[in-house]
DNA sequence: TCCTCATATTAGAACCATTCTAATCTATTG
DNA sequence: CAATAGATTAGAATGGTTCTAATATGAGGA
């Protein structure tokens, strides 16, 4: 059932993908495994809506733009991805759901993992009453030098 | 030059707004002396176009909704605000420039400045290769406890 | 295997914050 | 006070995202 894939695209095969959306209790349509495999085949990658679908297209994917938004969305509530907000008028979701930080280049539109370890945000006062702290986001904005 | 402040309604009339925009390179227009009260009248705040808009109307201040953008991103360009960027699709401008950090609810779309001081940020690695770190922008999400 | 039906997918319209356009005003300068 | 660079404006356009309601499909049961 699961064929072979060439030493190029590293191995995330069906099986992967059923098996992944089965644990986050998603159904495993045809759309949202596809997609599955273009977004965790390779290590962690950043991508929007819209890229993701010209990807798709491009590999040949029968796949609506309105899934590619329903999925991303799906994806994040279920906790297999992340959204970053580091623009305005532009989502990006991150496959490293991990605790980590990012880079980012307004100028390109860039954006960098920074593995946790790494940072530490110490002071953090009290939540507002009523209210809990739930994640603590740091963008660190860069340009060219 | 500087008029006593009454403690309800500080005080923030056209001279004050005339003279912040001469040294932040701005022309002084009617439009902008009027918003320019609306924003620094009160303490610090957090403000959207639309609603800045909004309330100028209510004001009685004969202003576009085109020249409330226009305006903010000068602003903002010229230092004298600040955006925020918290959640894709809306943007936020701050009328407290210095270094400060942000809760922000995500539920109630409210956004809640945190003083400086009390946050620190370390460990921050080098940024990527020809480019140079211009600000660390952190937020600390929260929700109904 | 075949039904059934809750769930997914879809094309296209709708949305909405924001930006653009090009026509009209207005501060500033000479 | 005239000239003009810069500002304002209404309304159209944009662009990413969401919605709609019609159609398709996966999962479980007969």
């Amino acid at each position: 059932r699961t064929e072979p894939m060439t030493a190029k695209t590293p191995r995330y095969d069906n099986a992967h993908a059923v098996a992944r959306l089965k644990r986050a209790g998603l159904r495993p349509t045809r759309q949202r495994i596809a997609l599955t495999g273009l977004l965790f085949r390779h290590g962690d990658r950043h991508i929007g809506a819209e890229a993701l679908h010209s990807e798709a297209i491009a590999a040949g994917i029968r796949v609506s733009l309105a899934t590619v938004y329903n999925t991303l969305h799906q994806f994040t509530a279920a906790g297999i991805l992340r959204q970053v907000v580091v623009e305005p008028a532009r989502s990006y979701f991150d496959t490293n759901t991990g605790n980590h930080q990012h880079f980012y280049n307004d100028e390109d539109r860039t954006l960098i993992d920074i593995p946790d370890q790494a940072i530490a945000v110490s002071g953090v006062p009290q939540p507002p009453k009523g209210t809990a702290i739930e994640r603590v986001d740091v963008v660190i904005r860069v340009r060219r030098a």
